[in-house]
RNA sequence: GCUCCGUUCGUCUAUCGGUUAGGACGCCAGGUUUUCAACCUGGAAAGAGGGGUUCGAUUCCCCUACGGAGUACCA
C-alpha cells in the first residue's frame, strides 16, 4: 500500500507553527515511505477564510521546503461531492432528515445544562416516519452507533475508547444544504486516498465520530495518529501573546527552513539522542513511535542553537543564496555584486558565528561596507595616537606580506613584539581599522577576506 | 458539567520492569583566546501526589491534583 498523507491547514489567518510541524510530520513520513504528501485547504468556512490567508499558506510550505503532490485542494469548491456523500447515506438509511430548528436544539442544551445533564443532543427525527415529515428545512444528520464502543487505534496516543452513548447524531449538512466540516474532511480523506491521517490531538475526539462516516460508507479507514499541541514558553496553549505564531515570522526573524525544520522535528518527536540532524536523516529516521504524547513548549533557546549550528554547516554558496532570500523576504535592499563576492569570500569564518541572518549580516559588516569606515564611539576609543603609530609601522610591513594567514600572523606578532606588547593590544586598534568596531570576527581573517589593498587601505585611512 | 488525552532536570527529550535515571539547550564554575561567537573541562538540576500489581517500578493498573482538547447547522 502506497502511503498517502496530507497536511489540512483552515486558511483564516497565517499559517500557524504547530500547522508547520504538523505538515514538517506528515512530509517526512509521506517522503520516507516513498509516498504521497498532499495539501487540502480547509476553506469551507466562508466567513473566515480568505485568499490572502491561503497565500500565507503557500508561502510557508515553500519556505520550508514541503513540496506537496499535485495541486493544492480546495475544500469548498468539492462541496457538491460531500453532500453526494450525505444523500448517499440519506438513502442507505445511515443518515436521516432532521427538522429540529437551531432555537429548539439551543433551548434544550441550555435546560440541560441548568439541570446538570448531557447536553447530548437526541433527535426525535432519527427513527420518525418519512411520511411524518414536515414541509420545512432540515438538516441531515448521521445515525451514530448508540451501544457499544468505538475503538480509534491510534498510533501515537494508542487504544482510545469511546463509548457509543456518548457520540451524537453530528450533523452531516446543514439547513441550506452545505456539508459541515466533519463530513467533508471524511469524504476528501477518502477520495483524495489519504491512508495515515497525522494531525493535531485536537482532532482525536472528533475521530471517534468520523470513523462512523469511513463506516457507514464501507471505506477504508485510515491509520490515525493525533499528535500533541505544541504550547507556548509558560506552558499555556500557545497564543498570540507569545507572538511569532505565524510561521513567517520565523522566517523574518532570519532562521534558515533547515534550522525550523530540524527544530520542529525534535518538538514532539525523537530518534534516540540525535538533536542536530539533516533532512535526510530525519527522513530515514522518522517514525510514528517516535512521537511523544504529551505538549511541547517552544523554546527560542535551543532553535537559536540549532540555528547556529546549521548556518555553521551550511555549504558557502547555498548560504549566500538563502542569505538573498531573507533579504528580499524581508524587503531590505539586496546585495550588491562586490558585497556578494565579498560575502562567498568571507562566508567561511562568516558563518561559524551567526545564528540567525541577522547575527550573519552583523558579523559581515566589515566587508558589507565601504571606505572610508567610520568607526563607532567604542572603536574610535581604540585609536589612540599611540595606536595609530603602531598601525603605521605595521602597514608597510603588510606590503610586503605574503597574504597567507601564516604570514600575516607573524608580521603582526613582529611588531607587536618590537612595541614589547602582545597581539591583543594589537588586535583592538586593528579592528578599529578594519572594521569600525570592537566586535567582528577575527583580524587575520578580516585582512584575508578584504585582500592587500583594501587592508591597507583602511590602515592608511586612518593612519592621519 | 460530561467525554477524551497528557504529566521524567527550568526547557526539549532517552528509558519500552532491574540504569549511579542518559543526552541536548539554557544556567553556574574553570580553561583556551585577538573582541564576539565557537571550543574544552567540570557542576547544579527530574520521575506531580497517593494507593496497588510485582522479588523489583519512572516503566503496568487505580484514585487525586494539575494541564490540554472536544463537547456547534466553526474548522
Amino acid at each position: 500500500m502506497t502511503v498517502v498523507t496530507r497536511i489540512a491547514p483552515s486558511p483564516t489567518g497565517y499559517m500557524h507553527i504547530g500547522t508547520a510541524r504538523t505538515a514538517l510530520f506528515n512530509w517526512l513520513f509521506a517522503r520516507k515511505h516513498g509516498g504521497q504528501f498532499l495539501l487540502r485547504v480547509e476553506d469551507t468556512d466562508r466567513e473566515r477564510s480568505t485568499p490572502e490567508a491561503t497565500d500565507a499558506i503557500l508561502r510557508g510550505m515553500d519556505w520550508l521546503g514541503f513540496d506537496y503532490d499535485g495541486e493544492a485542494v480546495s475544500q469548498f469548491a468539492r462541496a457538491d461531492r460531500h453532500a453526494e456523500v450525505a444523500h448517499d447515506l440519506l438513502a442507505q438509511g445511515h443518515a436521516y432528515k432532521c427538522f429540529a430548528t437551531q432555537e429548539e436544539i439551543a433551548a434544550f442544551r441550555e435546560e440541560a445544562k441548568a439541570a446538570g445533564t448531557s447536553t447530548l443532543y437526541r433527535s426525535p427525527w432519527r427513527d420518525a416516519d418519512p411520511s411524518s415529515h414536515p414541509d420545512a428545512p432540515y438538516v441531515v444528520r448521521l445515525k451514530m452507533p448508540r451501544d457499544g464502543e468505538t475503538v480509534i487505534a491510534d498510533a501515537v496516543q494508542g487504544d482510545v475508547t469511546f463509548k457509543n452513548e456518548n457520540l451524537d447524531d453530528m450533523v452531516l449538512l446543514r439547513s441550506d444544504g452545505t456539508p459541515v466540516y466533519m463530513l467533508a474532511v471524511v469524504v476528501d480523506d477518502h477520495d483524495m486516498g489519504v491512508t495515515h491521517v497525522i494531525r493535531g490531538d485536537d482532532h482525536l475526539n472528533n475521530a471517534a465520530r468520523q470513523i462512523q462516516i469511513y463506516r457507514a460508507m464501507g471505506w477504508a479507514e485510515p491509520v490515525y495518529a493525533h499528535i500533541p499541541l505544541i504550547h507556548g514558553p509558560d506552558g499555556k496553549k500557545l497564543s498570540k501573546r507569545h507572538g511569532a505564531l505565524g510561521v513567517e515570522e520565523y522566517r523574518d526573524m532570519g532562521y534558515p527552513a533547515a534550522a525550523m525544520r530540524n527544530y520542529l522535528a525534535r518538538l514532539g518527536w525523537s530518534h534516540g539522542d540525535d538533536e542536530f540532524f539533516s533532512d535526510a536523516q530525519a527522513r530515514e529516521w522518522f517514525d510514528l513511535e517516535g512521537i511523544g504524547k504529551s505538549p511541547a513548549r517552544f523554546d527560542f533557546k535551543k532553535l537559536d542553537n540549532l540555528s547556529g549550528q546549521h548556518i555553521a554547516a551550511s555549504d558557502d554558496a547555498a548560504l549566500l543564496h538563502e542569505l538573498e532570500g531573507f533579504l528580499a523576504a524581508t524587503g531590505q535592499t539586496a546585495l550588491t555584486e562586490a558585497q556578494k563576492q565579498g560575502m562567498a569570500k568571507g562566508m567561511y569564518t562568516l558563518k561559524e558565528r551567526a545564528k540567525s541572518f541577522p547575527e550573519l549580516i552583523e558579523k559581515a559588516r566589515f566587508v558589507l561596507s565601504k571606505r572610508p569606515i567610520t568607526p563607532d564611539e567604542k572603536a574610535a576609543k581604540s585609536l589612540d595616537p599611540v595606536s595609530i603609530g603602531i598601525l603605521n609601522e605595521l602597514t608597510p610591513q603588510l606590503r610586503n606580506a605574503s597574504w597567507s594567514r601564516e604570514d600575516l600572523e607573524a608580521v603582526v606578532a613582529n611588531v607587536a613584539a618590537a612595541h614589547d606588547t602582545k597581539l591583543g593590544k594589537l588586535a583592538g586598534p586593528l579592528r578599529a581599522a578594519l572594521a569600525g568596531r570592537n566586535v567582528s570576527p577575527s583580524v587575520f581573517d578580516m585582512m584575508l577576506v578584504l585582500g592587500r589593498d583594501e587592508t591597507i587601505a583602511r590602515l592608511n585611512d586612518v593612519a592621519a
